[in-house]
RNA sequence: GUGCCUGUAGCUCAAUGGAUAGAGCGCUGGACUCCGGAUCCAGAGGUUGCGGGUUCGACUCCCGCCAGGCACGCCA
């Protein structure tokens, strides 16, 4: 099944139950399968299922409801299950026995906030994300990148994985000249200089206005008029600063710290650029044309050759990139997964052909993309783009909607589709956000906790779980033990919102058990017992839950 | 023109080749003298963009169209 594996080898512990029966039985039969699917059986067919005869089936050419029916012979004689049925065209449909439901809070009460987590892979993996150029304030775009490459690192670290969580200066090139031109230019109108205009391609943002007004506080008229090669640097440099400093600042307000900055100017200072060069020009990938150094991506991939050195001797950003990934390659790591915005799919192809010009390994590098935002306002879509001006900042959209449905909102959806964000909606904060649906289940929980001392009846941990068994209490239960399932298949597809929709249903189902069952009834200390015990399960499964979000957990709203 | 992504209920979105395609919002109608009604229960709502193909079975895989987004640079 899955790569990432939890360690009991899985899953939530109910499907390892089966699968490891499944597995024995056809053992049994000395047959062999390379994977089955055991899964949530959907409302009226019992709680698990499994499409094992499917497959066996058509292996051995026969009828799929026969050999469903001689696999769920084989369930009637273990305890663990109260049901095996075959069903429909030949589906296994499983209802597992009491004391299996009981080991499932009681592994949850006893992992506590470790539940889910995996024992170390000794696995070393990097998640690149949030690399924006230093040209501006961050967009709202660049936020869902940053909330994605977040929430997956913490996955993968709860799963086990050794991770770095790496962004990528963009400190050489010419668009940061063109930022500290730019910035040259707002100094200078500010100073009253006449007739300098910011170029067509520069960069035109209020913020640099702004930068500019400090910036005359702080050195006066120094550089009126004076432009030369000392003055470039310290405007470029200046500006750099002050934009990475306030990147970082907006993505901590978000709750999003790395663990390293990598500065694309120290690849050209080291000599990483000369030597990919050098070992691409040895192993004659590259050549001279029109007065530029060429890639021969077309001996790798569909795609035409791509310039490394310009003809004026400077270097592509492809070029410092190859640079960049062989230098991660050298750290160390097992795996790179980059998070690049979908307007960057192009450069994905050639830069895995320069990585296999390089000689390193096949699936070193992972991309994952994810769709742009599209922010509204009501029905009117706003337009952004950082070189214009015109934008919405991410911490514009903080101020308006916090960080909690920042982040959910992010995350709820497929990073490859579309999101839109209707910031009218996102300020509404009305039960329509399914981030205080969530947080309010949690809250509830909590407040039974409250309640529990005011009514006299002390939780204690681990007793009355044999007197739950009712519907609304087995399926959240079930719930519970899908934990685990859900986690794993966010990191394998790269899709944390399979970790809000978990979250969503986990929620919908805690509400609907407490609206039947009451919770604390002096008059069943007993059962009040197992329920507050389940509760407990529950709180402890969301909170883990809402801490790979980073989302809070709020014990009143 | 070529490549990538997307197209599912009125809207926003789910559904590792499986059972009757599911949620939320909105709409209609119900439910606390009781642990938080920011909740719950029920109902209406579908030719999964269109057309072929693969097979026991297709929203899912393949081919061809249509529509939207993005990219096709000696920008990053």
């Amino acid at each position: 099944m899955g790569t990432v594996g939890s360690k009991d080898g899985g899953v939530g512990m109910l499907v390892d139950k089966v699968r490891d029966k499944i597995k024995s039985v056809l053992d049994k039969f000395g047959e062999e399968l390379e994977s089955f699917k055991v899964e949530r059986a959907p409302e009226n067919f019992g709680e698990l299922a499994s499409n094992v005869a499917f497959l066996l089936a058509k292996k051995l050419k026969k009828n799929p409801r026969e050999i469903a029916e001689r696999i769920a012979l084989e369930f009637e004689k273990d305890e663990s299950f109260d049901k095996c049925e075959v069903a429909g065209p030949g589906f296994l449909n499983f209802v597992l026995s009491r004391s299996e439901h009981v080991k499932v809070i009681e592994k949850i009460l006893d992992e506590g906030e470790n539940y889910g987590r995996s024992e170390k892979k000794h696995m070393k993996v990097q998640f690149e994300f949030a690399s924006a150029n230093p040209t501006g304030p961050l967009t709202v775009g660049h936020g869902r990148q940053a909330v994605i490459g977040d929430v997956l690192s913490r996955i993968y670290s709860f799963l086990g994985y050794e991770v770095q969580k790496e962004m990528y200066i963009n400190d050489a090139g010419r668009q940061i000249d063109l930022l500290g031109y730019s910035l040259w230019i707002r100094y200078n109108q500010l100073l009253g200089v006449e007739g300098l205009e910011i170029p067509e391609d520069g960069y035109r943002g209020e913020y640099l206005v702004d930068m500019a007004r400090e910036l005359i506080e702080e050195i006066g008229e120094r550089y009126k008029n004076v432009w030369n090669d000392e003055v470039r640097e310290f405007f470029k440099s200046y500006a750099l600063e002050r934009n990475l400093k306030s990147m970082k600042a907006t993505l901590k307000r978000l709750g999003i710290e790395f663990d390293n900055y990598f500065s694309e100017k120290s690849l050209i200072e080291d000599g990483t650029v000369d030597e990919v060069l050098r070992i691409l020009n040895e192993k004659g990938h590259i050549y001279e044309k029109d007065g530029a150094v060429w890639f021969r991506a077309s001996n790798f991939i569909d795609d035409s050759d791509k310039v490394l050195v310009k003809s004026d001797g400077s270097f592509t950003y492809f070029l410092t990139d190859i640079a960049y990934h062989l230098n991660k390659f050298r750290r160390g790591f097992d795996r790179i997964y980059d998070i690049f915005g979908s307007d960057h799919h192009g450069h994905e192809p050639r830069l895995q052909a320069a990585l296999k010009a390089l000689g390193i390994p096949d699936g070193f590098l992972k991309v994952i993309f994810h769709q742009y935002v599209t922010l509204k306002r009501g029905r009117e879509i706003v337009k952004m783009s950082t070189r214009k001006g015109e934008f919405v900042t991410l911490d514009e959209l903080i101020d308006a909607v916090g960080v909690d449905a920042v982040r959910y909102f992010f995350c709820m959806m497929d990073p490859n589709t579309h999101l839109n964000f209707d910031m009218e909606l996102a300020t509404k904060k009305s039960e329509d956000n399914p981030v205080y649906y969530i947080q309010y289940s949690y809250a509830r929980i909590r407040s039974i906790f409250r309640k529990s001392e005011e009514k006299g009846i002390k939780f204690e941990p681990g007793k009355g779980l044999e007197k739950l068994g009712n519907s609304k209490e087995r399926t959240l239960t079930l719930s519970l033990a899908f934990f685990p399932q859900a986690l794993e298949e966010a990191a394998e597809e790269f899709a944390p919102n399979k970790l809000t929709n978990y979250l969503v249903d986990l929620a919908a189902r805690f509400h609907s058990f407490y609206t039947e069952n009451v919770v604390l009834d002096p008059e069943n200390p007993e059962l009040s017992q197992g329920r507050l015990n389940l509760c407990k399960a529950v709180e402890i499964v969301m909170r883990n839950a809402l801490n790979l979000l980073g989302v809070s957990c709020p014990e009143r709203m």
